[in-house]
DNA sequence: GCCTGTATCTTTACATTGTCAAGATACGCT
DNA sequence: AGCGTATCTTGACAATGTAAAGATACAGGC
């Protein structure tokens, strides 16, 4: 019974995948455990090493996970964004910080932690995709500019301060400076346009 | 004997921080040990119980440690740099990515961790130092601006962009697109410095 | 000088963790 | 119907942080 699954617990990567990432969100990066993932899942603490090896290989494969829901948060934006580069571009800053404020222990996971392996090759691809998308948006925003190291000045530019702003929110050192709680969402969007954009020689 | 040391093993909270800086550098944040720490430095592994309560508070005491050497690693760029306020300003930006690079896993214990209790006094007390010399920094570079919310604004992504540098380079994410591992030290600081200074209207 | 009290450190014990090996179970295929 | 294999469970092991209890060394009063 149970149509096509091939045993009879369903497809237990995918929840031991969306078991990890609760686990993940209510205790932190630092406190997660694979045995408390495996107890959310219903299955034997020794069930995932099966299907993603050790908690390097599910730690991975959630993190590419989590490069593709990046990628996703920063084409919500942009959808909704007007259809200029520049808007297009801060689009990818807002969908950056969308993310890491959504899920930010994911977004540590990704960005700040040895536990996955950047070589494992669904992360890597993932991440590349994700990091090429952000090098896209700094060339339309400069496309006539030949000269590499500006590219490049301007690539880092961007990447850190969107990057660093992030981390500095999620670690909860900007809401008291930028006053976060008090301010409405369209508040909010427009302070992080005006940080994103200080980087840039475009007008608005 | 061993004249005024209380007790034979020296300053045993000293020999603890050190151990425990060590085993942060070589090992990395994730893979610290209380016990590694304190075989290292040659006592039991509750030995740091009495001195630091727990892990926490060790952690917590060396956090508050590299805050302070972070502002003494600005504090010698900014001494060899121009007595002009944006020499002065880069110098601290420089300072706080020389430190992330001296000291990785200690930056990173500072900045993207909750394992020490950032309520701690010590702890607490030397982060608002370090915060408050790149607010005078950047007060310093606008001191005719009235205007809160772009002092904000600009505090926030001086922050931002200096912050996110240090983390992108320490996690291994900037070195391919700068070429980090190709420039001399002066071609290195030229770079950081446009990339900090691409933030600020003050010209060069 | 000795004795008591206290701070310092060690030893022991316990629950939790990730990983491995061995055994049990269910499914596909012939 | 039965065999082989993928899937999952059980049991065990070393390592970890923490707490409790015991041992040791120092200080101060008599």
């Amino acid at each position: 019974m149970t149509a096509k699954q091939p045993y009879h617990k369903g497809d237990l990567p995918a929840l031991l995948l969306k078991a990890a990432e609760d686990e993940l969100s209510e205790n932190g990066l630092e406190r997660f455990s694979l045995r408390a993932t495996a107890k959310r899942a219903h299955v034997s603490h020794a069930a995932p090493a099966h299907h993603f090896k050790d908690m390097t290989g599910l730690l991975s494969a959630l993190g590419a996970d989590g490069y593709r829901r990046l990628i996703a948060a920063q084409e919500a934006r942009q959808a909704q964004a007007g259809p200029d580069q520049v808007s297009q571009f801060v689009a990818l800053g807002l969908g950056y910080v969308d993310f890491a404020e959504a899920h930010p222990a994911l977004f540590q996971l990704m960005f700040a932690s040895e536990k996955p392996d950047r070589s494992h090759p669904d992360f890597a691809e993932a991440s590349l995709a994700a990091f090429a998308k952000l090098q896209d948006g700094v060339n339309a925003l400069y496309p006539d500019e030949t000269d590499q190291a500006r590219r490049t000045t301007m690539l880092m530019t961007s990447w850190s301060v969107v990057h660093g702003l992030a981390e500095l929110i999620i670690s909860g050192r900007a809401s008291a400076p930028m006053q976060l709680d008090a301010r409405s969402p369209e508040d909010r969007d427009a302070m992080i346009h005006a940080i994103l954009m200080r980087v840039h020689e475009v007008k608005v």
